[in-house]
DNA sequence: CTGAAAGCGCTTACAG
DNA sequence: CTGAAAGCGCTTACAG
């Protein structure tokens, strides 16, 4: 079931059949409907290997997620994908892990000329890695920041929104505020700390403690939770970098007999469904998330359709949902 | 960048470079030297549609999820990227949101030639469709019955999960119990209907409420669990066939003011980690969600090895959990 | 152990 | 409006 077969089919050429798969418009009628009635008899499908190759054009982007299981990944994931099609683009998804080798093989896709680019939503640590193998190839990197290098970004301001949640546990008279944040190969993680830790010296509080999760799931919220709560001084605010931390936190909360916000408030992050489901409903900065995906993706095409195009880093809107949580 | 480039910088033949890229025993040590330093030194890396295009073979498999965002599917999907990267294969994801156009794009990835086979987890209604479009390639259908055609598939046995759920809720006296179900395009949600009609029917409970979720959210959950309070006779117990509709339903009892499992008992389905997480914890059915992503991947290998295999139909075991919602 | 050459299935100037 | 031919970048018998 190849072009020549076709072509055979329908008595034309294979250059015919090629017009009508490209929607040429310069092939006479009564020859575009014996190849089209040929494609339809041998149920004949282009062999997209070839096409490529021959146009070096994919129409295809890769987003290579650190985490498909985290819902605001999942969300980020669903505007990649509205506005790829949009634009006549597919996407392919590779779960990487934030794991180099498993990014090295998703990526290989890229430099095996694949896919057109590549969007990026990896630990900001392993950037410079995937510098080398991504070279010259278009490449957004997506709600993580990059400050180095020629990678464009999109995301929003985490210190800010850090320093946010954390001043409003301490207007509501928070003294004792912990954090539960993620491992620092993410800028998020370090941008959100940074945020944390300079509320706290501004408004002199004393008290500080961080625990780090090993992953973003509940699991590892509840487990830091439980480890502050081991500690001699108990904190009275909790803030988590993500929602499913937060949701985590609340259920050891609740296991260690305490009250939410009663005894310790309770804050994440991101926005998700999550935290509007768990009891009681959760605090949370919200992401613009499906904005991010669909941003991500104008930059990614700008850079495929114009290579020189400046670098870009553009920061979305935030904002703070106040629930029963805190 | 081409292997031509190599095999010039080295001072070899394309066919040696290419031995060297395949491993191959035949060629003299300083020969080998030569190219991979040449390959080092140009930063190059092979065109992977010209290598497949040549061998036919991609070592890729494409897996079509019908919603990325939904739990249960993303521990499928860590089964099958496990199963696969040991057996040497990638995985290329499409979210495919049941939708049969986004389907027909996805699967040109395997009428293109770009991928070995796939796994569907798509909506049984689809699957004629499906099958007209993948033709003869290897196919498996995931966590989704087939029983028509000759497409291979791994599940559980959703009539009797289902029905081992609504007898545990009848025994424990339960007499008004509704079900909260996904559209009956999913033949799972059309089992587990039976499943439940079946108890009913066994068990002479007259009271018979169900809801159909637009789509797995527990948004969706919620609403639904709205309309059954909003009817005339209340519920005592209902059963949803998802956690995520689940967790909607115990949020909408709560904001009606009612007390689970006091006045109306809640039991999901899928056993994800969200199940343990809401307040109270849902009884649930768990699936082996892992291991139902690894056998599709065994299945599959098989018949890409193996095209005359004949069609596999497997049913795995699961189990159901008791928590505090029933 | 190595190289020249054919061929995978397309697209696209080019000539007519 | 159409076809013959070159070429995208690989791999792999085949001959040496």
């Amino acid at each position: 079931m190849s072009i020549q077969k076709i072509a055979r089919l329908a008595g034309v050429s294979v250059a015919t059949v090629s017009r009508v798969l490209n929607n040429s418009d310069t092939v006479k009628a009564k020859n575009r409907d014996r190849v089209l009635q040929a494609i339809k008899e041998a149920n004949y499908q282009p062999n997209l290997l070839a096409r490529q190759l021959r146009t070096a054009r994919s129409y295809m982007i890769l987003v290579m997620v650190s985490n498909i299981a985290n819902p605001f990944c999942a969300e980020v994931v669903k505007g990649i994908e509205e506005e790829a099609e949009k634009n006549g683009f597919r996407i392919l998804l590779c779960n990487s892990g934030s794991d180099i080798e498993r990014s090295r093989s998703g990526l290989s896709l890229l430099s095996g000329k694949m896919v057109d680019g590549v969007i990026t939503m990896d630990a900001f640590s392993r950037l410079n890695e995937l510098a080398a193998l991504i070279g010259e190839a278009p490449w957004v990197q997506c709600a993580e920041y990059a400050d180095a290098g020629a990678v464009s970004c999109v995301g929003i301001n985490d210190v800010d929104a850090s320093q946010h949640v954390v001043s409003r546990l301490a207007d509501a008279g928070r003294q004792r505020i912990a954090l539960i944040n993620h491992d620092l190969s993410y800028k998020y993680a370090r941008l959100r700390e940074r945020g944390y830790k300079s509320v706290l010296h501004l408004r002199d509080l004393e008290y500080q403690a961080v625990e780090y999760a090993s992953e973003l799931s509940s699991a590892a919220g509840m487990a830091a939770m439980e480890a502050l709560l081991a500690a001699p001084t108990r904190p009275d605010a909790v803030f988590a970098v993500s929602d499913t931390l937060a949701a985590g936190a609340l259920r050891a909360i609740e296991q260690a007999g305490l009250r939410v916000p009663d005894d310790i408030a309770v804050a994440g992050f991101d926005g998700t469904e999550l935290a509007g489901l768990v009891s009681p409903p959760l605090s949370t900065i919200e992401q613009p998330s499906r904005d991010i995906g669909r941003k991500a993706v104008e930059l990614l095409l700008n850079k495929i359709d114009n290579p020189d195009a400046p670098t870009e880093r553009v920061m979305m809107d935030w904002h703070y949902i106040e629930r029963a949580s805190t």
